[in-house]
DNA sequence: ATGAAAGCGCTAACAT
DNA sequence: ATGTTAGCGCTTTCAT
């Protein structure tokens, strides 16, 4: 591949002439541009990046480091991501961590030796002191959907508390008092945020807070084996709030084995809606995030720290969620 | 941030010494090894990797270029991508086309100037010679889904002709005489292919080969608005061939807002299955395609060329279909 | 309006 | 076992 030293060569001229070309900066005349521009075309240039990189020491490249891409929310929230980056003149890397620590540390290392100019980062759990490894590199990081120790990062995320809270007290008011909740891991704070909104509500009822309430992991076996074990409690539950999209398929599957009928024999309410792109016919009753926009936030805060323009201080940005009912849920028979 | 020089002289060597300790090659005593060690613990030294790179011109990314990562077929294509450079090292840098050739080609530009090792390309259209560009810079690629202009590449798609086909017959065998087919642009290889497969066993079947075949887009508009056409359509069809998921759903969406139930008053099949990690209750006949495989099949291709080791002359890897019956279609009332 | 030199961080090749 | 030199591709700084 040719450099631009075959390229001033071609042109008759000095490397630092096609870098003005190539750059449109600096005087050069009209004659010396097009024997450049011709030069270029007649060898295929493309300019290494890697040379002004190594240099000016930016990449231009942001890191993505998630849970899982599969997942349909962080899908959404990656496209976000994407391009709000490219939008700016970024471009993004993406590493799946499957909430391994490991992986996790892995991809940091890795994106740092690529030398990226920041990370959005959904931290796989909220033990590990990921945050240390950017700010002894001083690069600048936002954190997604979680919080991690200490308070001085800047960081995205729905408000899952409030979310939990509000989908609760709508089950409350019709007319449900046994509630179950299978939720994520317990070093996962939106997990934890969630379980929380939900005891709050819980307890703004005056209801026994001695609610069954499953940790397990956000996927579906978590959902799938906990709703069999539910199913088993006495007094069982006239609903069960999953915490995020996959438990609720677990969910919805345990009881369709079981020959249960939603809402008719049980309610189902659940955090994160499934795009309408691949969904027939919307069934549960959800406390819908703003997955697009938490990846778009995100990156617009991460961007403006780069260049030095974000507030001073650490920045939270709580995005709003949506309740919104649907099929899933329904009044409890007998409730006033 | 520290660099190699700060290193060595804090550990009272050469840098070519650390360098050595870094990568474990050539001699280094025991002590020397320990003092660089301690050095780099101190400093919190993270090797760049743009040096390196620059040299020996590889980067260990790798670029994937696809139309919308936001489609769960996409995503999990992805996923096998992803896990499968990793697995071998290298990295990958995404980008979404959305279908559209100037972004494709500024995709390409960029990642080309990022010095990407080589690319795993879904192409926004079969028109664009953007196999030209990779030529001319001798950058390894591997075509995914879909065919391009030429004959001389790598390419690793699933046989979207046999399992149209084979997914047109069985329609047949259920008496289903008229059917319609609603699918992509036609410079997308895969549509036509799709569509080729329907005409072959349409053919073969000895029938009118008069059928309805709507060319439209692969998204959720397509289905939907085709499909309240082929309703108007006299005489209608008993079925309708949805070539993809997206088109899948839009399709269901406009025959429930008709009040028309699936399979009873139409049978519905489509290409392309909904993970089940998304789907609590499968319902759709489908043309079942092994996303992951073509993911991973795809980057193994693409990573033994890089290291020679590939057969010589271009690869063509079709990947097997299974076809997957479920309650989306059902015999014809009426048919023997 | 154009060019020469130097250096970003690292390592292959060649000493010692 | 350790070090010196040179150069990957580019652009900033300082000439001319």
């Amino acid at each position: 591949m040719p450099n631009i030293h075959d390229v001033a060569k071609l042109a008759g001229v000095a490397p630092i002439t096609v870098s003005r070309v190539i750059n449109n900066k600096g005087y050069v005349s009209d004659k010396t541009r097009q024997r450049v521009e011709s030069a270029i075309d007649e060898l295929a240039y493309v300019p290494n990046a890697l040379g002004p990189s190594l240099r000016s020491k930016r990449t231009m490249t942001l890191a993505l480091v998630l849970s899982d891409i599969t997942n349909p929310f962080w899908t959404t929230v990656a496209r976000g991501v994407e391009d709000t980056a490219n939008e700016n003149g970024y471009h993004i890397i993406i590493g799946n961590t499957d909430e391994s620590p490991e992986k996790q540390s892995d991809y940091l290392t890795f994106m740092l030796q690529k030398q990226v100019d920041g990370f959005l980062l959904v931290p796989a759990s909220s033990n590990v002191t990921s945050s240390d490894i950017f700010q002894r590199q001083r690069v600048p990081f936002v954190v997604l959907d979680r919080e991690i120790q200490g308070n001085d990062y800047d960081s995205v995320r729905s408000d899952s508390q409030g979310g939990a809270c509000k989908l609760t007290k709508y089950l409350l008011e019709l007319g449900h008092k046994r509630i179950a909740v299978i939720t994520g891991r317990q070093d996962n704070s939106a997990a934890r945020d969630r379980v929380r909104g939900f005891m709050q509500a819980i307890e703004e009822a005056g209801l026994d807070e001695d609610q069954q309430v499953y940790w397990g992991e956000f996927n579906q076996e978590t959902g799938y084996d906990f709703t069999r074990l539910i199913l088993q409690s006495r007094p069982q539950p006239t609903a069960i709030f999953a915490t995020n999209n996959f438990i609720a398929i677990g969910v919805m599957r345990a009881l369709r084995d079981q020959g249960l009928r939603v809402p008719e024999d049980i309610s189902v309410v659940a955090f994160d809606d499934l795009p309408a792109a691949i969904t027939i016919d919307p069934f549960f009753t959800v406390v819908s995030q703003h997955a697009y926009e938490m990846g778009k936030r995100a990156t617009e805060l991460l961007i403006a720290r780069l260049v030095d323009e974000a507030p001073e201080g650490p920045q939270e940005i709580i995005l709003p969620i949506d309740i919104i009912v649907r099929r899933s849920s329904s009044r409890l028979l007998g409730a006033p």
